[in-house]
DNA sequence: AAGGCTTTCACATACTTGTGTGGTTGGTGC
DNA sequence: GCACCAACCACACAAGTATGTGAAAGCCTT
């Protein structure tokens, strides 16, 4: 069952408390959060469960400002309440809690829009100013996790290209044939016989290590070639 | 000329000390930031620079844990300054200081190996904490910056896909299309008739609206079909 | 001047693909 | 039950693609 903590009687600033939706299903670690986060100025507990069975329904009801959401729970996990959450409401700020700075878990989660992915290893000060970064529109993460996120931004942004030596007449071709045109329209989009066509096409195939187009095709985007 | 503050008085605890070389062009910021990370317990700023016009030598010759670079210096800008300084040395940690979170020099930044990218108007106690964040391997960002990043990386894991409702049968075909399978191979590959895949293909040509496998190959790249 | 490269073109052949027009089965929903 | 659709299969023909062999013109470097 979920905690109702006394919040309302500290609320007399109400419009500036930020309020928290919890989920954790570990008790000690829930009854912890709350603890902390109650109890400290400008935030208000609204309640916090165990499992996100019911995530669309509790956070309709609450109207949060930012949902606690830990990632390795039972039956439903983080990512999935994170998800269910946001294909209703896509305002509420969502800080993502976990154990460990799994790679997949975060990619994920960032797909799915989370506001922030922090480790459970935070201390108290800085989970208190990482919900008031959320709330105030931020994203908040942890060192690790940001340097996570960067090297797979970069990752995606950096990769490979060239190294094939292309002539600039093979590249042509190629954007044509990614473009999808056959060899006839190649060959008239670039006054060339379609045997030229021909047999620029098998020189880029020799290249590129493929033998069909489509293959070239496939290769040129994954090594943004193209 | 370089500030060359006396640090070496402080230096008892050398191992423990973050060393630091700054570049920024405005005197009074470059003054002011000397001032605080040098007087502060663990810092050392080594040099400070108004130009990074010798960049490469300088980080050589100091070897800096920390690098802060302004975005926004005459002749060379800070993101040059990081292009270079990364030619020649992956390991110092390069910190981008900039006065406005812009869309594009974060992108341009984080592609180029920064390691993190805070604003300037960061209070003096956060940047020294972002500091030694960067030197202990973290991405120290300001939450705005972390918000944009998060945006643009969910931006491309997230474009479009679906719409085209292809079946669960189709898009396995596709898939064996992108990998540069011929009709014969993913006929054998998936246990089905080679009439079968055809029928398959033309479904899927129907839905993607193209009408030749490399079309459907690029649009399933461009679209993040796969 | 010679060798290497790109670019151009030609002819032939086997294979792959695109399209049309059929058909059977089995599951879902009204 | 009936309509609908996904998934399966078949045959045929036109068009496109892949591969081989060969060759000529121009440019660049040694």
């Amino acid at each position: 069952m979920p905690l109702q903590h006394a919040a309302s009687i500290y609320s007399t600033k109400h419009c500036t408390m930020i309020k928290v939706l919890i989920y954790e299903d570990n008790p000690q670690l829930r009854e912890g959060l709350s603890m902390l986060i109650d109890g400290s100025d400008g935030f208000e507990v609204l309640s916090a469960f165990k499992h996100c069975g019911n995530v669309v329904e509790e956070v309709t009801a609450f109207q949060p400002d930012v949902v606690l959401m830990d990632i390795d729970m039972p039956l439903v996990n983080g990512i999935e309440g994170l998800k269910k959450i946001r294909e209703v409401n896509t305002d509420v700020k969502i800080l993502m809690l976990t154990v460990f700075d799994d790679n997949k878990n975060v990619f994920e989660a960032i797909r799915s829009g989370a506001n922030g992915y922090i480790l459970k290893k935070t201390p108290p000060g800085k989970l208190l100013e990482y919900i008031e970064e959320a709330a105030s529109g931020g994203a908040p993460m942890t060192a690790s996790i940001a340097t996570q996120v960067l090297k797979m931004f970069s990752d995606i942004h950096n990769q490979t290209n060239d190294t094939y030596n292309l002539s600039d007449r093979e590249k042509q071709v190629l954007q044509l044939l990614v473009n999808g045109y056959s060899y006839k329209m190649i060959a008239a989009d670039m006054y060339i016989a379609i045997d030229t066509v021909r047999s620029h096409i098998k020189k880029i195939y020799e290249k590129l290590h493929v033998n069909s187009k489509s293959e070239a095709v496939a290769k040129a985007f994954k090594d943004k070639l193209v």
